[in-house]
DNA sequence: TCTTATTTTTAGATTAACCTAAAAATAAAT
DNA sequence: ATTTATTTTTAGGTTAATCTAAAAATAAGA
């Protein structure tokens, strides 16, 4: 059974691992993790140990199978544990991240399983990120950014890039949300805002927000 | 924010001073805990530090009132995850504890509040174990061993002392559960085993089974 | 009461997960 | 190709929570 950290660690390397082919640097790890460089060192040694993680002095490491398994598993309990807060507990989107920081940690595939099931299987969680399966296999969906949808497109939200609370807060406020259909009006070159429509209202966003919205179009 | 640990000793103090006015021992809480003196008494210091238990070496420990208000907190918390677990999640009142043990330590006020309402403000636990308000009041509720039931007396099952799976399982094989009611038929003087009656079967069992079933008589 | 037994505490180690500071290796820049 | 900068590792230290073994205090028994 591994540890919270242990298990922190792997998920960590697993988020970093799906921008790139190459090891992760100690250095990306500790980023992610807020932690020293040295801490991470001493980690990935001991996951090296575990057979979790390829490692090579100065080379960075990538996740064996074993060890993508258990990071996956632990995003599948995150994510899930996100959909119940959301669904029954009447948690907003932006509330839910700490609290599923804890419990994905709880041990119990029975209690996993059942909560899958409760929910009805889900496939996404609250933010649009797709849910792994009990065998850690993740559908990445072919999502884009809404700053790329031309003048006159529609597309439909299905996730978002930045998580932070005042980013979904903002999003809340303007009525944005997972499968709401977005039709770009406008685009202004000379800040790349652009006029968008939403549930029948018209309002203006800035690049930062468009960039950070995930979207799906002609569906 | 207490850590785990620190939240075992309390909850073991709590329940161990239910049964007395006296202060608790270190060997009590060794035993309670699976653990050494030695351990327990470093704990106990550290919470005296913190003020949430009363300590004079040699002489026991008490909680204090913050101490208790803590200690009753993770009570609820661990009650009202049995009841999700066994109402919604499909678990066995014999398979709830040991993830119940985990999930007691989850901190967010949210999440208890409205686990809580999603469970319908339940009363107690699949155990009939008095579920803690907010605050920290319990209802111990006047119960009664069924070995003490009068024969020809009926009597509904309102809890057990003994929680092992072993005992669970056989109290289900018995089709023996919470709110069911007994009849109490016949009384052996030589092993004091009691022939009952529930569900409209009668069968006969031991005193060990009959001291670890509480009931409430005449309502 | 005095001796023995038990309980509790102290002293000193251990382990996991961190840290800082210095050394070593790699990468970047002139 | 050197020098400089950055990254990574090593060495040694800290804290929380445990332990063992020995010492001290309390309780029990003759």
């Amino acid at each position: 059974m591994l540890s919270k950290s242990e298990e922190n660690y792997l998920k960590a390397i697993f988020h970093l691992s799906v921008k790139t082919e190459k090891g992760i640097s100690t250095n990306a790890i500790a980023q992610q993790l807020d932690a020293k460089a040295s801490s991470v060192t001493d980690m990935v040694k001991k996951l090296a140990e575990k057979e979790l993680v390829f490692y090579k002095k100065y080379q960075g490491v990538t996740l064996t199978s074993t060890g993508e398994k258990i990071a996956a598993n632990v995003i599948r309990k995150h994510r899930l544990w996100e959909v119940l807060l959301v669904e029954k507990f009447n948690f907003n989107w932006d509330e839910v991240h700490d609290v599923a920081e804890q419990l994905e940690h709880i041990h119990s595939e029975k209690l996993i399983n059942e909560l899958d099931a409760f929910l009805g299987h889900p496939k996404h969680d609250p933010h649009g990120d797709p849910i792994p399966d009990k065998d850690g296999n993740i559908n990445f969906l072919e999502k884009e950014l809404l700053s790329v949808v031309g003048v006159q497109s529609k597309a439909v939200c299905v996730g978002v890039k930045d998580t932070s609370s005042d980013f979904l807060r903002y999003l809340d406020k303007q009525g944005i949300a997972l499968g709401k259909e977005i039709t770009v009006l406008e685009k202004e070159t000379f800040d790349n805002s652009m006029c968008i429509q939403i549930n029948g209202n018209e309002f203006t966003i800035s690049q930062q927000v468009s960039n950070n919205i995930y979207v799906k179009q002609n569906q």
